[in-house]
Order: structure tokens, then C-alpha cells, then sequence
DNA sequence: TGTTGTTGCAAAAGCGCTTTGGATGGAACC
DNA sequence: GGTTCCATCCAAAGCGCTTTTGCAACAACA
């Protein structure tokens, strides 16, 4: 059932038809309530090709997957991120398109998608320190909403942020407040700008307590459980070792906890450690305290929030942009206790 | 620059340049290089809205994710299976849709995607018992390549699995080979198809050997580290405790160690355990030897494979369904040993 | 009564591509 | 010389919608 076959069916124009259904003020309402119902009755759905190339909009909104290598690492929010992303697009009527592409050919993706009128709009993840894809959008065109910021880029663009500064600003504070004194970081990649703002928290928390950041007391690397693992058992290693650790993800906090553990160390007594915890469905805690003592902000409803600023941008590309910081809640949970002795 | 544009440029009609671009064989060769060549030139992209529109097809292959309420799991091995699929979809020329739909509405989604000509096949994932889904697509005229099998259904379908009996049954058969008896199954929810498959791969290994399955012994549930966890410590609880554990993901397998360690014993020594490894990328080992001894089969290849298949679907409807069982490697770590005593 | 405005609908053009069904000219054949 | 046959190209229709434009019919106004 097209268009033109209902429009027959109905005695009436397509014109009629198509305007009756899209809500213009020129049809009577008696007429639209005849559409309406023919329409449902034989569950007509305009096709989405023909509206999208007579309207010019695809009403479609593109996440791009830069593959490093076949090895690389897939980013384990992107399923929650997208989730989120996901139901957003249902209710304001868009789809959702995801694309995997060498990073090599990266800019020539998003030069097709626009040339190719695939997408209206962009999801930039995982921004880097000076992010080259902010400039090259603009001058393709296309609009897009990027779920991070780039530090270094001076154009203005349209955001969605953790405080990172301020949440492992906190957190560090939190725990220098219960007298730990040698806190390592356990951080992702500083390349990743979340990182980097992760860092500058908690080094401006310790020096705003009088206590020099030690280099002995940072990795930084992708987070996996095994990193986690390697780098507090080296650190635990160390001749003044930490009392307390500053984690990136739940994922690395677990290979931190069993470094402690196989320590023997008791996690919340003799070490304390605060992760980020971004809520992902597959780690979820059910009991009523914590394990992880957490800087916690859901990255399934930053999702949420990022696909509605794409679609702001493409509504109105005119208005300025738009930026959400939003507030990690720092949630004790068991991982943290005053610094022994 | 679109084909008109292009084609006046050239000084050729609409349809030579496109039959030259599309390797049509009347066009001659001479005149193809001139419109290849200023097609990269002035790097035209055909629309994909109208070539779609033209042609009758889109060129684009729906995931749908099905919601069952707003903090439902995502699936953790959904992003590097997105990623494998990817792969495969960029090499043919296509494009990868997303659509997370409330599960109530799963069917209408169906229906409108092939109404309004949205994509040209689907991946059914995350089969369960008797899934209807696959009725349903038939029923719709939806190509669609499902990814596991869904016992119970009689009607013939492509699916690609991973041959999860086997696996279990095998691991099963390692475990009682080191002398093991008391063996636990940490299983995933056994409504779907390959836990359920896990289960009597495990049971059959073990009335092979002549041991009576424990229910006891069994659980099942949402793979999480908690839940391995949960159910570890509490089986260690029992009077007569198991001596090794089969688990369903890596993740679950995280939170029966730190049980099994909590326990004050030692992983692969005082109890033994071996995992199912999806090979997910954000929980890779680095080591020579692998931590978890492990039935693998690398999720990612499964997306890749899995997206060719939808893809012969689409182009020749008419051929026999395929069938692919990936054997899973059985790969020795450090988490196994012989049984004590 | 004539003019203007408003309401409700339709004809037709157009979005950018593919494809059908010729058209043209030259080579090949009798 | 006439016919057939390729090889190469093109005009135009069509995919299923939206949107512009316009046309009746009728009401309202002077």
C-alpha cells in the first residue's frame, strides 16, 4: 500500500493524502479523520527513500566506529552510549546509523555521508586532545553534537561532558580527607581528553592539599582488567607504595582489587580505591551499599541526552550551541576507609 | 555535483554515466575512463536516498535491540559483534541500521521496516527457545541471518552458532579427566538458545562419565560479576563443595575467582574453572598464557561472518539457508589443574 | 453587485537516480 | 546496394513521496 493506491482507495488526491497525514492546517478536519483511519486500517507507511529524497532529509543520525586496527579495542560504553542514543531516536522519529571505518579513512567517510545525503547528523565520539573532526564537520557541513570535549580547539561546537576535572577532583579530596596521603591513578589513555581532565582533577586536588603529584603514582593505558591488575600490583611493589588508588573504569577497578587482594590486602581497609563507574548494564550493582566506592554518572542517559542535541542542531543549525556538563555523583560504597596507621 | 550536473559536464546523457559508472557493458571503454575519471575528479557520490528509491533497495541491514525496561542489560558482547559486522558491511557496500525497540513493539518495528523499505534484511539476534521471531520475518518477506539457533522451530533458516554443546561438553570432559567430579555450572539465563545448549553439552560429558548431574550445582542467570560471585561463594558454602567451575562469559568468570580467592583458595590449583571467551576485546589477555583456561570463539569473526550471510540472503533468496557451527577452540590457561586430594 | 478573502482540494513539478526502449551510425554480410 | 548486426549512446518514464501553484466554491465585505 503506497501512497498514490490509498489516495485512489480514498477518492482523493495524494495532495490530500499526504497533508491530511502530515498535519497541514488546508484539509478539513472530517477529511483528515477519513485519512487517518484508511491509513491505519491498512497500516500504511510512507516510504522512508521517496520522503527522504523529496524532503531532503534522511532523518537519520550517524555514529562512526574509527577501527584502528583488527585488534583494537572496541570501547565497552558503546553499547550502553548507544542504547541510550537509541531511544531517543525512536521517540523523536530517527534512525540510527553505524558505520565502522579504517581511521584512515575517516575523513572520507564523512565526506560521503554527506555528498551521499546518508545521514543529517553526527555523534562524534571519543574526542582527542585537538580533535581535527570538529573542523573538518564544520566545513563539510554536517551538523553533529560530540559526546566529550576537545581540548585545544578554539571553534565553538556543541557538548556533552562529564566533569571529569571536577568528579576525580573529588574524589581525591574525599580521600586525602580520610588522611591518604599516596594516591596513585590508574587512568585510561591521556591522548583521550577525559583522561587528561581526569588527571588535571586530581593533581590540582593534591596540590591544593600541599601534596606533590608523583610521578611514580600514574599509568595510564586502555582499560582492561588486566591493566588494572599489572599496574597496582607494580605500584604495590613500590618502597612507599599507595594507600589509596584513583581508578578510570570498573572494569580496570576489577583487576585492582585482585591485585590488592592477592596483596593480602583487604580492599576498604588497608588500600581504598574509587573508580568511575559509568553504569554499564553488564557490571551493575544490586545490593543496597556499593562494592565501589564510585564517581558515578550514567553514560546510557549521556546517551540519551547527546541524541537530542543532534537533533536541536539539525533543527535549528542557527541557534548556538549547546553544552551539558553533567555531574558525576560521588557514591561511597565499601572500597574506601581511612588510611591506615 | 550530482548525476545531472555531472553527465552536462561531460557532455553525455544521464543514463551513460550512469551505466559507465555502474560497469554496464554498452558504453565503451574510452567513454567509462573520461566519466570514471571525472567522477573522482569532482568526487561524486550518487545519493543514496534516490538510488535506493530507483532501484527498490536500500542497501542497509537492521539490528534491532529489544528493550525490556529502562535498566534491562545491555548485552556486553554487542559491541564487538556491531564491530564484526561493520567490517563485513563497509567491504559490500552497505550500511548498518540500529534500532532499539520497546519489546512490546518488536513485531510492528518488523513490519514497518519492511513497509516503509527501511533495510533489506535483518540480524536476529539472541535467540531463546522456540524464538517467533523467525515466523514472523518469514511471514514479513524480511531476509534475515540469525545469530544462534532457537530449538523448536521446525521451519528452515540461515543461522550462525557457535557449537556450544560441543564446548561444554568437552570442557566438561577436560575437567573430569584431572580427576574432577563435584563440577559447578555458573550458565547463563536458560531461556536462551546457547545456554541451554551449554547445559546439555555439560550434562551429557558428565552421564558419559557416569556422574549424576547436581542441581545443586547448576545455576543460571544474567551473566554479570556479581552473579559469578553470588553463586560461587555460595556453592563453596555446601557441604560437599564443587572442586571446578564451568562459566558462561569471562565477565561472570571475573566474580567467581574473586569468590574462589575470598575463599582463601587458589584458582587452578585448590579449584578449577574454565570460562566461555567471547574473545570481547576490552577483556583481552596479553600474556603467553592465557589467565582462564577457556572454550574460545571470537564474537567479532562471528559478526563478520554472520553479516555476509544476510547479505547472500538478500541477493539470492532463493538459495538453500546456510549454516555455520564455529567450533570453539578449547584453550589451556592457568585457572585449571588437577583435583585435589 | 462586485471585490476580496478563505477554505478545501488537485495537478503537476521535482527530489536524483535507474532502466526501458529506442536511435544512430558504421561494419559485416549476402 | 540493401540488409543485418553490433556497439554506443540517449530520451523519457518511473521509483513514492512532498511541495508549489492554482482553481473552485463559498463567505464576507463594501
Amino acid at each position: 500500500m503506497n501512497l498514490k493506491q490509498l489516495s485512489t482507495l480514498l477518492g482523493l488526491s495524494q495532495t490530500t493524502v499526504s497533508r491530511a497525514l502530515n498535519g497541514y492546517a488546508d484539509v478539513s478536519e472530517a477529511t483528515r479523520a477519513r485519512v487517518r483511519a484508511a491509513a491505519k486500517a491498512h497500516d500504511y507507511r510512507p516510504n522512508t527513500r521517496a520522503q527522504a529524497l523529496a524532503t531532503g532529509r534522511s532523518r537519520v543520525i550517524g555514529h562512526v566506529i574509527p577501527k584502528v586496527s583488527t585488534h583494537a579495542m572496541v570501547n565497552p560504553i558503546f553499547a550502553d552510549f548507544i542504547t541510550g542514543a537509541g531511544e531517543t531516536y525512536s521517540q523523536c522519529g530517527y534512525e540510527m546509523l553505524i558505520s565502522v571505518v579504517d581511521v584512515a579513512e575517516e575523513e572520507a567517510a564523512y565526506r560521503a555521508m554527506k555528498r551521499r545525503g546518508l545521514v543529517d547528523g553526527l555523534i562524534v565520539s571519543a574526542p582527542r586532545m585537538n580533535d581535527p573532526r570538529i573542523e573538518l564537520l564544520d566545513g563539510i557541513g554536517l551538523p553533529y553534537a560530540v559526546h566529550g570535549r576537545a581540548t585545544g580547539t578554539d571553534r565553538p561546537y556543541s557538548w556533552l561532558d562529564v566533569n571529569n576535572r571536577r568528579a576525580f577532583a573529588r574524589a581525591t579530596d574525599f580521600l586525602i580527607d580520610l588522611g591518604h596521603r599516596r594516591i596513585a591513578l590508574i587512568n585510561g589513555l591521556e591522548a583521550m581528553d577525559f583522561a587528561h581532565r581526569r588527571r588535571q582533577g586530581y593533581e590540582e586536588a593534591l596540590r591544593a592539599r600541599g601534596i606533590a603529584p608523583d610521578p611514580a603514582l600514574m599509568q595510564q593505558d586502555e582499560m582492561t582488567e588486566g591493566y588494572g591488575w599489572r599496574a597496582t600490583r607494580k605500584m604495590l611493589a613500590q618502597p612507599d607504595p599507595p594507600t589509596a588508588f584513583l581508578v578510570s573504569s570498573v572494569i580496570c577497578m576489577l583487576g585492582v582489587r585482585r591485585a590488592i587482594e592477592e596483596a593480602g590486602l583487604t580492599l576498604g581497609r588497608d588500600v581504598s580505591a574509587i573508580t568511575h563507574d559509568d553504569q554499564l548494564s553488564y557490571l551493575r550493582e544490586d545490593g543496597p551499599v556499593p562494592t565501589f566506592t564510585a564517581t558515578r554518572s550514567s553514560v546510557r542517559e549521556a546517551g540519551q541526552r547527546l541524541a537530542r542535541m543532534v537533533i536541536d542542531r539539525i533543527d535549528t543549525p542557527e541557534a548556538p550551541h549547546a553544552h551539558e556538563l553533567l555531574e558525576a555523583e560521588l557514591i561511597i560504597g565499601r572500597s574506601t576507609g581511612p588510611a591506615p596507621g
